[in-house]
DNA sequence: CAGAATCCGACATGATACTG
DNA sequence: CAGTATCATGTCGGATTCTG
């Protein structure tokens, strides 16, 4: 068993699962290697295939996951400079356990809004 | 299929998909539905479960749990006053997607950190 | 016991402008 | 094209105090 929880507020700053945990859930990375999933994308088409991600926010959330290993950034000798990222197999291999995540999300959507249809006007 | 991605702005802030992941991918939630998993537990219980959580954290994402569906709030009368939180089916069937998750980190934990290193090594 | 309310600092993110 | 630098802002989260 993996245990993440009931450690002391030291363990739990270095605990290994959340560290890896923290760096894939935020709002972008997620995104970026589902986004990546099949083929191995330059920076302005990753960032038009994503839509709304600032520069800023791609650039940052790509170095996060090329230093964990999950993809890989390459560059192609220019003009006009060209640089494209590819998931590595570790990072494809997370990908099969987000998207049944995602997946999930998807299905249970109604349900869920249902839910919070139903308690907002509870207490209304 | 899916569809997280090339969203234009307006889209992508009502998305379905993106709504429910970004309120079970933040810092607690993830670990209050693991520490649920199998037993009922009151506030206190939960709290000292998880560990290093304070009172406002817990109650906060308990609440966005609740309305979401994901678990249940049980008053027991007192006194002593007793609340209890339960996972609903439909929060033990996201546990079932989360857990996955969990062991891929814990698993591939020293790869990431070795990746880590290495790559910090090399820009030093 | 199980919260609610308040204050506050840290960080994440966005917008914009500039560069090799 | 693929960034970097800077500034502004909003939310997250911790600490503390108070209550039924």
């Amino acid at each position: 068993m993996v245990e993440v929880t009931a450690l002391t507020k030291e363990e739990a700053e270095h605990c290994p699962v959340r560290s890896v945990l923290t760096r894939v859930t935020g709002k972008w990375q997620m995104l970026i290697l589902l986004a990546l999933e099949g083929d191995e994308l330059r920076f302005g088409a990753l960032k038009r295939k994503i839509g709304d991600v600032t520069q800023r926010m791609l650039t940052e959330n790509l170095r996060t996951l090329e230093r964990d290993g999950h993809l890989t950034r390459t560059v192609h000798a220019g003009p006009p400079l060209a640089v494209s990222y590819a998931l590595t197999p570790q990072g494809l291999s997370l990908v099969g356990v987000l998207k049944p995540l995602v997946f999930w999300a998807a299905e249970h959507f109604d349900a869920i809004d249902a839910s919070r249809v139903k308690v907002d006007a509870a207490k209304a």
